[in-house]
DNA sequence: CACGACTTTTAGCTGGCACTAAACCAATCC
DNA sequence: GGATTGGTTTAGTGCCAGCTAAAAGTCGTG
């Protein structure tokens, strides 16, 4: 007998999970480039990993060679399946043994490869079926299904609109420690204020004095305006 | 620069591992066979493996061609880190997943490879630092230090010789199952009936009736000797 | 329309870890 | 002491998934 030939292995999840994040809600064609930059990887190897995901039985990307590639059904699946995972798993991790929200990312990038659907009921079972994950991501269902939100960056976000932080980015651990302290947490109240200049934002939280962040920590949130 | 070249893989752990149980406390000489059984893997594949794992810098075994290995200090450690991996997994599995004691084994095995150092230590202090898994196998201390207990298999335990059920296997699910059914868990107090027979042994637990057990089965449970 | 810039693909390697087939060593049995 | 037997090692393969270097395709702009 050969080798192992599973159908998916922690390779082709990593690159279905960024197809995934790349191409949004609507599932627009990503290209190999973006794609071998999110998985800091070649853009060479992008292209083998491309074909051998279109060849499988079935087919988990559709694969136009120049013109970037596309996730099938199965394939949208098993990154949502992933998806999952991950968040499932940052879930458990921030609940029940005490990680940081800063600290849960990195975990559970390794830890989603591995577990098996037993443990994912289970975990889901402990945690009560949580709709998020600590940074407000939506936790895709058992079939697939995960919530869209009109959701947009609070660096985007116009003067004197009341808005709620939906969810904050999970890649930068130092981000997240900064943004912890500064009380701006998934559920926060914020609007932006007059004083906002290219480089930064200036916003309040009901209750709190104003503060001003950076541009580039403003995108790292996301926000839905509250349009009473 | 190359690929990966992690000190630590799925497979070397492995390995190290079966040369642990295989070696038993006394650190005896295993041969490719064993290990190739154990692993279940082909005799040339071991081969090719001790010869990595003794070029390895520390050398995690000493190989010596057509003698077996033995596990040099480093190769111990790491064999008893990963196996602290799994007990701590199967507690918790078993303890706060509410996984049952046959379910637990499978799942640990996977997941042992990739948690890190936090993780484990996150999940022993949640379980308040357990001395035993499940099956009452003991859990390594963090330091590489594992208890050393006086067992025998039930299959050898003298008649009338009063004896407390120390361990259990975790390979065979439907024998752990069955031995559940028993009441023959870890802590149980035994004594050995006369009545034995070369195929089965009669055994007696305090308040319940005899139970005849196959030798096989016998041998999945240690048992310590109350020299009162 | 052609040239240059950038992106993408091909071709050929590397390392990890399994496999088979065949050669090789060692210990036993006449 | 030589043949048999069985465990062990060598040699050569395959698959995965990364890499570099170089070829080829796409597209904007002069």
């Amino acid at each position: 007998m050969p080798a192992k030939s599973r159908v998916s292995t922690e390779s082709t999840d990593d690159y279905l999970k960024a197809i995934l994040e790349l191409s949004g809600p609507d599932g627009v064609r990503v290209t190999s480039n973006a794609l071998a930059h999110q998985l800091s990887v070649r853009a060479a190897s992008v292209t083998g990993m491309l074909k051998k995901l279109a060849a499988l039985r079935p087919p988990f990307v559709k694969y136009e060679k120049h013109h970037g590639v596309r996730l099938t059904e199965a394939g949208k699946y098993r990154a949502l399946e992933v998806l999952r995972h991950h968040r499932l798993l940052e879930r458990f991790l921030h609940d029940i043994l005490d990680y940081s929200w800063d600290e849960v990312h990195e975990e559970a990038e390794r830890l989603e490869h591995y577990i098996s659907e037993r443990l994912e009921d289970r975990i889901a079972a402990k945690l009560g079926d949580p709709e998020t994950d600590p940074h407000g991501h939506p936790i895709p269902e058992k079939d697939g299904v995960i919530a869209v939100r009109d959701e947009i960056a609070l660096s985007n976000c116009p003067c004197g609109v009341p808005a709620i932080i939906s969810s904050v980015s999970d890649r930068d651990s130092a981000a997240l420690r900064e943004l912890e302290r500064l009380g701006l947490v998934p559920g926060t109240a914020v609007i932006v204020d007059p004083g906002t200049r290219k480089a930064s934002v200036l916003v309040r939280i009901a209750g709190r004095p104003q503060c001003r962040l950076s541009r580039v920590l403003a995108s790292d949130i996301q926000v839905i305006r509250q349009t009473a």
